[in-house]
RNA sequence: CGGGAUGUAGCGCAGCUUGGUAGCGCACUUCGUUCGGGACGAAGGGGCCGCAGGUUCGAAUCCUGUCAUCCCGACCA
């Protein structure tokens, strides 16, 4: 392709809606262009390095049995009420982009597609003889983020790659699930990417076992945890760590104190000099129940510790068998908009009564009580009393009426002690998560009464896995994990050229005639080449260069006379004069070593 | 959803305090000189100053509303 004619428009500067690097430079190099928020233009570089993440992704499903399909955006409402998703995907902090037509029937949008998918395998499959099966597809999908931002990181619309499979029994979803877990770690090497797999809480799509394939670069948005000797790396929003001991308190007579104080832990401590590890606070969430049904949530955790509110929403959909919309903190206006007396909020203790909720509009007339395991195994502490400015010192459980029983809710952090190897702690890194798969189990067929007869003639739910990467977010995030402080360095094998001819000098006859030859040498061997044919100055062709991030480059200069021509690889920035002829024969050695790989 | 900021040419910005018919740099067009790391000179083209109301003889500028975009937060108040 001649530069010339490929619709490239480069920017010199960097819009200043571009927060991360690799947004601007896919904006700067003319990848990209902004149509509404979270909403992107892929442009011909674009679309050339997608479609190639896409191919290496298509063959890897195909090699371990995946059937490639293409699932309809537009889903009737119907599917995701028989899942039981249609509220919680619809409302509240709901990612559905939902409509109705002119028969006033609902439709959404897929953010995901195990409702159709689950429908359409039920339909087709009867018998136990056609399983297992691995359908896949490579899709545009629509969510309606809270807050897109960081260009193709986190869209409204981007382009999925999204595998489901079907099977008799759960070992036979377990074998699929390790085939997958290879077949992922592999695509991530194919494509130049280092991509760390991690346990993680599987969200919304629900199921059992779940990791997610984090991408590691500084402006991740994920927060992951790994042990040292690489045993362990978990999202925090799963990790797991010893917690830290706490203080011991002398044990004397409990009492309750007058603490005037602003009633933050950090205050408390400071004015009755404690440590936070002595202290339970308290924290009052209101979950959001389908059906509108609104439940207080009282939740005691260790001072010193942080509410993880994945494992709270995971714990309270666990105990109460409810799709829970949202959880959110409770506040004096939340409070007083129900009816009720105002909450001793800073002095509040665990054993804080329910007749406070007596009366109120829509809210349950009982707390449900929560505590973490660090809260339940305090034998001393200190806690509100339920009267404003007034603790409990050197109370106990057995003190407290009321005990809740102990989970683990709290979140772990980067310098605890590992659970597999106390030796070791757990170090932060942050991830841009690329990849996910799920043994998602029976939820989905059961729902969906998605059955098969099986060798005794009953029939039985299927055992399903689904496995995503983010096409268009994984491409992005490539520029992430490769750039300079000149643009873009695209690994070979997703590159959207292989190689580009910079002819210095337009007006020079011979190095025009020698790049011209070189151009037609590399198509005829099948090298995907560019060649910069613009009547502009050297110095812009190698900004260009530069900035496009082509990993291999002839400059063809003032050397031509000789026959000679330079070779540059973009990641060394170090350029070596050799024959047009060597020039040939390193570029095609290069780019089949990522056809070997 | 809460908080903050910003909307002026394709991109980056000034002008707004103190109202008087819109400007700079880059990009674009033409000509000339130049030609290996984002050249120089000359001459041009391009803007309903986000949108809608209001105040005023007169509004990019002041007031009200609205929309959009970006950032932070949505965890111990």
């Amino acid at each position: 392709m001649r530069v010339s004619r490929l619709l490239l428009v480069t920017l010199r500067e960097t819009p200043a809606d571009a927060e991360i690097p690799s947004h601007q430079l896919l904006l700067r190099g003319g990848y990209i262009r902004r149509v509404s928020a979270g909403i992107y233009v892929y442009l011909p570089l674009m679309w050339r390095v997608i479609k190639k993440v896409m191919k290496i992704v298509q063959q890897e499903m195909d090699l371990v049995g995946g059937l490639e399909t293409l699932l309809p955006q537009l889903q009737p409402s119907e599917l995701w009420k028989k899942s039981g998703r249609w509220e919680g995907y619809t409302q509240g902090e709901g990612i559905m982009f939902n409509l109705k037509d002119r028969q006033k029937r609902s439709l959404g949008l897929g953010p995901t597609h195990e409702e159709v998918v689950t429908s359409v395998v039920d339909e087709l499959i009867n018998s136990y003889r056609q399983l297992p099966i691995t359908i896949y597809q490579t899709q545009t999908k629509f969510r309606d983020e809270i807050r897109p931002r960081f260009g193709l990181m986190r869209g409204r619309e981007f382009i999925m790659k999204d595998a489901y499979s079907f099977h008799t029994n759960e070992s036979c979803l377990q074998d699929t699930y390790k085939k997958m877990d290879a077949a992922y770690k592999k695509i991530f090497a194919r494509c130049g990417l280092k991509v760390i797999p991690v346990e993680a809480d599987s969200g919304a799509i629900g199921g059992e076992a779940s990791q997610e394939f984090m991408l590691t670069a500084d402006s991740g948005e994920d927060c992951i945890l790994i042990s040292p000797d690489g045993k362990y790396a978990a999202n925090q929003e799963k990790a797991v760590s010893i917690p830290s001991d706490p203080l011991p308190i002398k044990e004397e007579q409990s009492s309750i104190q007058t603490t005037i104080c602003s009633g933050s832990i950090e205050d408390l401590c400071k004015t009755s000099q404690l440590d936070s590890s002595q202290i339970i606070k308290v924290i009052l969430m209101l979950a959001t129940i389908e059906e509108g049904k609104f439940q207080p949530i009282l939740i005691s955790l260790r001072g010193d510790q942080e509410l993880n509110e994945v494992k709270l929403f995971n714990e309270v959909t666990k105990l109460i068998n409810k799709n829970v919309l949202e959880i959110s903190p409770i506040t004096s206006e939340g409070v007083a908009s129900q009816g009720l007396p105002p909450f001793p909020f800073g002095s509040i203790g665990p054993d804080l009564e329910d007749t406070y909720l007596k009366g109120a509009k829509n809210w349950s007339n009982n707390f449900m009580r929560l505590a973490d395991h660090t809260a339940i195994k305090l034998k001393t502490f200190i806690c509100g009393a339920n009267e404003l400015n007034k603790h409990k010192f050197n109370t106990n459980w057995k003190e407290i009426s009321k005990t809740p029983s102990p989970l683990d809710i709290r979140k772990a952090k980067p310098g605890e002690r590992c659970v597999h190897d106390p030796l070791q702690t757990l170090q932060e890194a942050r991830g841009i998560e690329v990849g996910h798969i799920f043994q998602l189990g029976t939820k989905y067929s059961n729902a969906l009464r998605a059955t098969f007869t099986d060798e005794e003639g009953t029939l039985k739910p299927f055992w399903m896995g689904c496995y995503g990467i983010g096409i268009s977010r994984l491409s992005q995030a490539a520029v992430e994990q490769n750039n300079d402080d000149l643009g873009i360095i695209w690994p070979l094998a997703i590159a959207p050229y292989h190689v580009i001819i910079v002819i210095a000098n337009m007006q020079d006859i011979l190095q025009k005639e020698l790049g011209e030859m070189l151009y037609l040498k590399l198509q005829e061997s099948k090298i995907e080449v560019l060649l910069d044919d613009r009547d502009e100055r050297a110095g812009v062709k190698f900004k260009d260069a530069d900035l496009i991030g082509i990993p291999l480059r002839i400059v063809v200069g003032r050397d031509a006379k000789e026959g000679k021509v330079e070779f540059l690889i973009r990641h060394s920035k170090q350029s070596k004069l050799v024959s047009s002829h060597e020039a040939l024969n390193e570029v095609i050695t290069h780019v089949q070593s990522i056809s070997n790989a």
